[in-house]
DNA sequence: TTTTCATATTCGCTTAGGCAAATATAACCT
DNA sequence: AGGTTATATTTGCCTAAGCGAATATGAAAA
């Protein structure tokens, strides 16, 4: 097994600064889900989403899981207060980034699937 | 004058993303300073600490004041609810980034001058 | 075992942004 | 004017990291 070491703060706040990675992250705060969620609702390429995805991971933001051909993401549970405070920011950007609130609603359209 | 548009949430983000600035800032919650303050305290270039507080200027994180030679920045102040969380990810950084102690501690001795 | 499907990685290219060294600017002093 | 001081910007170089396109991996299905 690999652990790693925990990443350091300026890393988790790069991870926080791409959009892509803002919007697959407050995607996330709404429970664990599927990359082809990601990549639907974002309706990106996929390879650009596992590539974020990747740099989440390192960043220790969110952690994956396996199950037959899918892979689950979900975010990690906060380490220290500072790591808390971060996903704190996450609300906080709703109303700043508008493809936020766009992509909730794609999402909730999704959910019965 | 020159009113800046609204620095974007990701900007905000990346100006977090680097040590130097990530101690400037931290620096400046104690309140205003001028340059030369900065520069002796973080014991970097001069034009290194000018680039990072130009950098923090377009985030729209602080804001310089000039008087005769010298120039005096300070934290801009919360502009919405996403601002602030961000300058309260600041106050939880001190335990995970060691160089901010130190600072602290230097900048505390150099007050009397 | 060949195919298919979901996801991950690699490649080649381009831009952002870090650094040190040098230089410019602008205010004050003489 | 000429010099000094504090700060800002430019230059050249190098690495991180973004992108799309192509390819690899690995599990299930046929």
């Amino acid at each position: 097994m690999k652990t790693r070491a925990k990443p350091t703060v300026d890393l988790m706040f790069r991870a926080f600064s791409d959009r892509t990675r803002l919007r697959i992250l407050h995607m996330l705060t709404g429970g664990e889900l599927c990359v082809c969620d990601i990549v639907a609702v974002l309706r990106v390429p996929q390879p650009k989403a596992s590539r974020h995805l990747a740099y989440l991971r390192r960043a220790g933001l969110v952690t994956a899981r396996k199950e037959g051909l899918w892979s689950y993401y979900e975010l990690a549970p906060a380490r220290d207060a500072f790591h808390k405070k971060l996903l704190d920011c996450l609300g906080c950007c709703f109303s700043e980034v508008p493809e936020l609130a766009a992509d909730a609603k794609q999402l909730a359209a999704r959910r019965p699937c």
